[in-house]
DNA sequence: AGACCTTTTGGG
DNA sequence: CCCAAAAGGTCT
């Protein structure tokens, strides 16, 4: 209920690990004007785009910093250069992590969204980053990452997913099958 | 192409 | 140190 951007609480757990090939959307519309007027309403909403490893073709929508109304939110002082601007180094060419901080506003209708659908389609994750002002992809990685939190429930946190990883070995051995070691640790 | 899993990296 | 975004890899 209240602003809480963790929220561990996963009860309806609809499984659909088929949505790839079939979208069996109901079509529900609703609520999705409501989070365009809020967004406004707020203005809360930080740019979090960051900048793309690609000069990209988006559209800059940079809203107002808002530094009273964002407490948690870290605002740059002077903003006059981003700190986490990190390009790629040529020398090196390794693809550089920019952690993406998102802001109560995002994770709300991300959440809000989220726990009616754990699965959205492509048309649905679109217009959630258009309204939001994201990628594509950040909403994808977004609800991927809590679509593993939400399976993970409650395991000891000193147990580890082997389950998951034999299972898939055993697949993969099975496809080969031309393993000649009978047996290894 | 997308989901899932794993690891890396970075912010709080 | 924990959590969280994201890239990388694999399977479907």
């Amino acid at each position: 209920m209240s602003a809480d951007p963790a929220q561990p609480q996963c009860p309806p757990c609809p499984k659909a690990p088929d949505s790839r090939d079939a979208s069996p959307l109901p079509e529900i519309y609703g609520p999705q004007e409501n989070y365009a007027s809020l967004q406004m309403s707020s203005a809360e909403t930080n740019h979090t785009e960051t900048i793309s490893p690609l000069p990209a073709s988006r559209d800059l929508l940079q809203d107002s910093l808002d530094s009273s109304t964002s407490p948690r939110v870290k605002v740059l002082p002077t903003s006059a250069e981003e700190i986490t601007v990190k390009k790629e180094d040529p020398t090196l060419g390794k693809k550089q992590k920019i952690r993406t901080v998102f802001s109560q506003t995002q994770l709300y209708v991300l959440n809000d969204r989220f726990q009616g659908q754990k699965y959205l389609n492509l048309q649905q994750m679109q217009e959630l980053s258009n309204i939001l002002n994201l990628s594509y992809k950040q909403v994808k990685t977004w609800f991927q990452n809590q679509r593993m939190k939400c399976r993970s429930g409650r395991k000891t946190t000193g147990q580890r997913i082997t389950t998951v990883r034999l299972k898939r070995a055993l697949q993969l051995q099975s496809t080969q099958a031309s393993i000649p070691t009978t047996r290894d640790a």
